[in-house]
DNA sequence: AATGAATGAGATTTCATTCAT
DNA sequence: GATGAATGAAATCTCATTCAT
């Protein structure tokens, strides 16, 4: 079992089993429309990937845009998973007692992910602008979720004394660019030049540190 | 004289006049790939919205993809013309002697520019993931030339002791990771948020300062 | 099954099956072409004459172009057949003591072939001209191949002095001339004419035998 | 003055003179008509060839059709104006003793002719096919007429027992093929082979005379 | 469940012709 | 006379989707 196969399981086999043919078409999909976007992917071409009759994709998937938010769903759901397990608030205060500690745990275990799921991610980021109803998605599900958790973990370190006192929100932004920053760079800007990865990640959770540090 | 068709103006007037024609197509054409992508958009479309017969549009630009690049390449040199003009380093020098002034006045300079071209930064950073030639173009001519450019500036820095001493690819992805999660976040993803921008600028260049100063 | 019908599997079906609509496509194609020539006939108009939708045309040929090679390819090969049977020599040796044997088979063979495909053969010489690729195909696997086999032809008659000495190249053009000028002036020019086909073939078998004779 | 210039001069310059740009778009019009047919032509590419704009070819010739039926015409015309000139009789009966003679005179001049107009005998003879109007005219004005004037060359010669005794129309269509078999092998279908003209017209020649000569 | 031929709407592109300058 | 921008009809080709087998 490939890679591919192993992370197509692993999202997607909810309920019923995939049949053979349906990774075949998912993981096509997947790499198509990573590739050259949505859009400009025709389903011939995604039958023709997957070694499938073009009426095949569509006795599975109504419609080609069903294909793409099978694709994109679970990939949004995974993607904020860790932030909200039920107890979250417990974990932080139990596990992480420096900030640092919570990011850097964060970074961590969140680049992982995505670099595991390059694909769907590029498909994520490069998808959500041009569709109005997965936009909504993504902010109502994923974003107000994230920041709402987001939210009293800020508070909790500032009241501690560990962030600097400026509102969530920017705090929030600030994290997120900068860990975004690196994913982008690091797998989809420049995935051929040489990385030290360990070195990058510790000097990207320092900046952050500092940036975020109360002024004295 | 509408704000589009100024700045229509401004970025394609190069030689040749511009029709009114043409200028109507290039405003429809940014209108649509802005929205809807480049794959998405049909010249039909393009052709409606601009007021003109299809076949106006093909008499200006031979393929649809020449109308997409005849909207891309001059975005792409403007938006590092003030990174490549001749005396760039005599300017900074002369002009700003912490690096905490260049940063804020780059900031400044560069969202406003982005500001008042935000369909043309929305298509640019869309479609260069989908055309090779796009990424290449980039690459080679605008990503190259600004890091040489700002490489210099950081080694300035550092020599003074301003910055911290980082790898000067590791200190321009963050501040540009920054910089464009600002613009990015400010503009596409929450403009309907109610922003202080004259704060939230100047807890970004605070966070980047922060962030980027040597350890005590 | 018609004529058309017959003289379509006989030619186009190789390996795999035509369907219904293939045919129906070839036969349309074939009847425009010959008429209009390729370029003047769109396949809109074909599509209608063989009741077929005009995508189902470009799911069985790539391009309007491989429709045409389609159809003339196999004419090409059907042409040169009896010349190039693997016993070429054998049977001439064994069944034509005479030169006049030899023309008035070839002749009553091949103008029965173009007869029944006359269609076919206009398109070929009407297409060869504006093809290159046409060209240089006939010329290397039809022409080249013919000219070797009739060289052998002519020589073996001449080292009988049935023929005059004269360069094989020119009695080849010569007896071409008149075959094609035959089958051309019959059923391209003046098919309205009364023809009394027997006797006309007869005089011009005549015509070429005395045009050919040695010298005394 | 060039070869071309000289040959539109000639052939179109009938009552009004042509303007440089008219010569200019005559020129590009037969270059492009003869070597890809007038249906695969575009008057903006005649336009380009040119140097003239696209509007320019319409002042002159209301369509595209009338641009060919220019060209055309006069060149019909030339091509049997030897047998139309009032007293082809009498120079028949003074100058040509022997119908070789005849033959020898005609070929030499016809030839020579076509040599010189290769590329209007091109289309004159690739465009028949698919103008039923050219057709028409070439049958009624041409074809016609030289069949009734070679006719009484014909019988001429019959009658004083030098060929044989033959329907006219079969003399006519045996040496028709023999000359044009000879002009389009020599400068359409192998232009490139290594010709030796004198010889391989004498041999036309004895091949026609030998193959009309009575029989004894 | 799977196939792949067929469809028809629509996409891109071409082109002869017109017309204001 | 000449230009070339503009047109709109039509040409080639693509594609998501359906359906009989």
């Amino acid at each position: 079992m490939s890679e591919q196969d192993k992370m197509i399981d692993e999202l997607f086999n909810h309920d019923e089993e995939l049949t053979e043919k349906q990774k075949k078409i998912l993981a096509a999909a997947i790499e198509s429309f990573a590739e050259k976007g949505y859009a400009a992917t025709s389903t011939s071409e995604i039958a023709k990937k997957a070694g499938v009759a073009e009426g095949t994709i569509f006795r599975h998937y109504k419609t080609k845009k069903e294909l793409l938010l099978t694709i994109v769903a679970p990939m949004m759901a995974k993607l904020i998973a860790p932030f909200v397990i039920k107890d979250f608030n417990k974990v932080l205060n139990q596990d992480y007692e420096h900030f640092e500690d919570f990011v850097r745990a964060m970074i961590e275990n969140r680049t992982k992910f995505l670099m595991s799921n390059m694909q769907l991610f590029r498909i994520l980021i490069q998808e959500i602008p041009f569709h109005p109803e997965l936009k909504e998605q993504f902010k109502e599900h994923i974003a107000k979720k994230i920041f709402e958790r987001f939210e009293k973990v800020i508070a909790h370190y500032q009241a501690k004394g560990q962030i600097i006192d400026m509102p969530p929100f920017s705090v929030i932004r600030m994290t997120a660019s900068t860990i975004f920053g690196y994913v982008i760079a690091r797998y989809l800007l420049v995935p051929e030049a040489e990385w030290d990865d360990e070195a990058e990640i510790e000097r990207t959770v320092q900046f952050l540190m500092h940036g975020l540090s109360p002024i004295k």
